[in-house]
Formats: structure tokens, sequence, C-alpha cells
DNA sequence: CTCTTTTGAGAACATAAGTTTTAAAGGTGT
DNA sequence: ACACCTTTAAAACTTATGTTCTCAAAAGAG
């Protein structure tokens, strides 16, 4: 991963004018394209700024292939798939959660993987998804089956919707999250239900929940 | 929507050329790379396949335009983008449904769209999407906020769950459809609660539910 | 300030790649 | 057989597009 200084304003837009015009026209740009769009008087000075974003790994160019420019991500990886979401494992009352972690996986291949649409990773970073089995979740108006998509968190903000770890009942749950000073009241997304009240070191924040995706057979 | 007869064999393996080009890379193929990888003697020829198959709807032609190839689905809309799903309107319990149907909308732009991962509109086709307004199907364990995405659909088999409209009620639900004779059961999704009857004549099935989203911001 | 590195310009060059032209082989129906 | 359409071929042509060369202005470094 690349640091995360700040280009200079001509190769951000260039890099942004790349991004855009894929996503216009299916098929990336010509240098003289980005010529035209950046106000580049010379097809050189983009040539010798696509050279540099290939360097540094913002994109990738296949020499003497037309439009060749191939756009890539935070990771390297090359951009424009859809995302997928690893399934690290399930989630049920009682039972212990499974061990993830925010860094990459090396064994990787492994996991299940469930196809996310790509605002979810572009607006929260890296993910992680759980099955839901049973229906102990019910509260939080998750069912057996649904996939809770999670980002990787230690601690949340007022009213947010967190995967909690109970030490003491050893039991991880969904509920909004709302820190009452020595207490953490945890309320369940249905609002008919009572929330539970807990002393704050009893509670383990876990991840915070970005989305929930029920599908149908 | 073209007709379904097979195309020739030659014109086919181009079609599916182009497809795995893409994906694979990332850009369109050339001509050339179509008649090398297709074994065809000459250019001329790989544009004549091209030409028809851009008539008969299949692809998009960007003339002059290198590796200016866009494939089309069976919509003729572009491949390879995100599906957005267009949100056609809320629905809430007592608020009669916005009219919508399969059918090509012509002023299809002025809807709010949702993106969804591709494996949706791949398994079902067509689709459409309702925002649930308020707390009114937390039966179904679906929350205020909460999107649904829905195949346009006027039957549904035993326990597929679908979007109901009650003549009677003048009323839209989301449950699951079991038909008892002349009467049918609606059974909401959370088991603690309790399912409803209602004479055939009184329900109207608009479409199966293939999927829930919710979001966290 | 001088030296080096980065960045910008303009033009020319080489090849990648779409297009056209011409011809002919296979069909199909009359 | 004919006329007519589809499909295949080979080669040439034109444009699109990546690349390079030379020169110069900014920007940092010492």
């Amino acid at each position: 991963m690349t640091l995360n200084k700040k280009l200079p304003i001509r190769r951000q837009r260039i890099l942004d004018f790349i991004q855009t015009f894929i996503e216009e026209n299916g098929l990336p740009p010509t240098v003289r394209d980005i010529q035209k769009a950046c106000e580049i008087s010379s097809t050189s000075v983009v040539d010798y700024n696509l050279r540099i974003l290939d360097r540094d790994g913002f994109l990738n160019r296949r020499p003497d292939v037309a439009r060749g420019i191939e756009l890539l991500d935070d990771a390297g990886q090359p951009m424009g798939t859809v995302p997928r979401v690893q399934i690290v494992g399930r989630i049920a009352a009682g039972s212990p959660l499974p061990a993830f972690s925010a860094e990459g996986n090396a064994a990787s291949q492994e996991f299940e993987t469930i196809e996310v649409a790509p605002d979810l990773p572009k607006r929260h970073g890296r993910l992680f998804a759980l099955e839901v089995q049973g229906q102990s979740m019910i509260d939080a108006l998750i069912d057996d089956g649904d996939v809770v998509v999670i980002k990787p968190s230690h601690q949340a903000e007022q009213g947010e919707m967190v995967v909690a770890w109970l030490k003491e009942e050893e039991e991880a749950t969904l509920k909004k999250f709302y820190p009452e000073g020595n207490q953490v009241r945890l309320q369940p997304a249905n609002s008919s239900m009572d929330p539970i009240y807990c002393s704050a070191d009893n509670v383990e924040i876990r991840g915070k929940v970005v989305s929930v995706i029920r599908k149908f057979v």
C-alpha cells in the first residue's frame, strides 16, 4: 500500500479523469483524451505523468497497446471488478465469534465470499461479513441466513449498530450502541424490544455493521 | 429485446471471446485480437461480423475508436457496469403501491437508484426496488429505510416472500405466500408473529422479494 | 548562486488498429 | 440456369494512438 501523500493537482486530475472516463465509456482513455480533458499542452506531458503514476502503483500501462491503461486500487489490484467480501464465519447467540482481523489474511482463499455493491467498500474500506445462524438476532431484525457486512473497529459512536461481544455471557450480539457513563446501553433495532444494560467492562466492540443483506432463492 | 435465435457458431465465438477478453484484460479487444483468437483469416471478416452483431443489438461499435466495442445485455444496456436498480417508490402499510410495470419505463431517469451486487440481476432479470417507510413491515424483519428488491410477478410459489396487495384493506404487505384452497395464508418472516388469512380474491401479488438491503451510514 | 531533478512544451515518428475495396465461394428461392 | 443474399478472403489504405526527441522553465538541494 502506497503512502497517502497527496499527488500534484495535475496528476490527481489525470487519475480522476481516467476513472470517470472508464465509468462513462467502458474503456480506458487514450493519451490524447487525457490531454484534452486535463488541458495539457502536449501528449509527452501526459506520458510523463502516466509513467510516474505507473511507477508509483496507481495504474498499469501496457506498452504499445491502445488505451492500455488499467487503474489499480489501494491494494494494487485491478479495479472495476465486482467487490467480494469474505464471509469469515457464522454468528449466533452464545457462539464465540471467529477470530478475525482487519489485516490481510494470508490464506484468504478458503473463505466463502459474497458479492456486494461497490459503494460499500468505496465508503467504508476493507470489510468482512458474517452469516447469521438461527433466530437469535431477531430483535435486530436479522433473520437466519442473513449476511451482516461489518467494518472492523474496536470503538463506536453513539447510536451506531455494532457487533458487541459480551464477555461474561460469552455471547455475540448486534445492537445499537449507547455509552452511558460507566454503563453501556445496547438497544435492539426493533424498537418494541427492550434494551439491555451492562457494564462497559463487559462489552467489547468487534466491528460496526455497515449493511445487512437478505437474499431469497 | 432481440429474438432468442441462436447465432452462427463463428459469431457466437466472437461474442464469447469479447466478453472473456474484457473480463480478463479490463478493456475491449481489437479487431485483430478477435481475428487471431477466433482463427479468422482476415480482419474484414471480423469487421463484417461485428457489423451484424452491432446491427442486431448485441454490441455497440464506436467508429474510428480503437477497441471501441461495448457489449450490451439482453435489455440493450451496456454491460460490465454495476447494476443499479430503480427505487420506483416507497411502501408502507396503508399506502397504495405506486404503479410499476415490468416493461421499460420511458421516463426512467427520474427515479432514484440503488447499487446492487450483479448476481441479483443475473439470477432474476429485470428488477425494481421499493424503500420501506415506517415500521409497518417489522413483522417481516424489515425496518424503516430498508430497500426491498423485487422481481415483478403476478403469481408465486408456496413459501415465497411476496409483495401482496390486500384489496379490501388497501394495504401493501410483505409476507410469505401460502395458498390454502380458496384461502391464502400470509405468514410473517418473524416466526413469533401470527399469520393472516384472507380470501384468494382479496390478494393480488405484485412481485417476489428477491433481496432486502439495509445500510447504515 | 550553480547543479540536479522534476515538470512542461512542441513536434515528429512508428506502429496499432479501424476501414475500405475487390473478389469469390456458398447458399436460397424462382 | 438465373438473380440475390450471406459469408469468407486478401490486401491496401487511413486514421488513431503510443512513443521519442529536443528544448526549456520551475522547483529543490547544497
